[in-house]
DNA sequence: TGAATGACGCGCC
DNA sequence: AGGCGCGCCATTC
């Protein structure tokens, strides 16, 4: 498998691989930084090849600081305790501060 | 070639 | 205020 635009998940994992420790980001602001605001569903489909990458995926969430692809990890609560590990708060997949632990690439990047 | 799906986001009822 | 549905872009069947 080899598309052309393998460009934009690339462009996705090299934004995720960037983000900061105990930041995190969402996946609309990805596509934003990206250009693709209505692309944002791409962002978290591009994700799916995140695992076997070097992508923390676990720190993209979506913009409500909703744990909502943990569901497509290891198992369960890996995510959220990958999380919280990083000093992150997060109470029932959703996170705690998100605006503080919020990483925006287009501003910070 | 056409249709359905999906780790989101925003709007509307 | 809370819940439901539609739209977008790219990938895959």
């Amino acid at each position: 498998m080899q598309p052309e635009t393998l460009n934009f998940f690339d462009k996705v994992y090299e934004v995720a691989k960037q983000i900061p420790y105990g930041r995190v980001t969402s996946y609309g602001a990805i596509a934003m930084y990206l250009g693709a605001v209505k692309s944002a569903r791409m962002v978290g489909y591009a994700m799916n090849g995140s695992v076997g990458k070097d992508v923390p995926a676990h720190r993209v969430v979506n913009r409500k600081g909703l744990l909502t692809g943990k569901h497509h990890f290891d198992g369960t609560n890996l995510m959220q305790q990958l999380l919280e590990s990083e000093g992150i708060k997060v109470v029932d997949n959703q996170i705690q501060d998100f605006e503080k632990v919020f990483w925006n690439p287009s501003k910070e990047l």
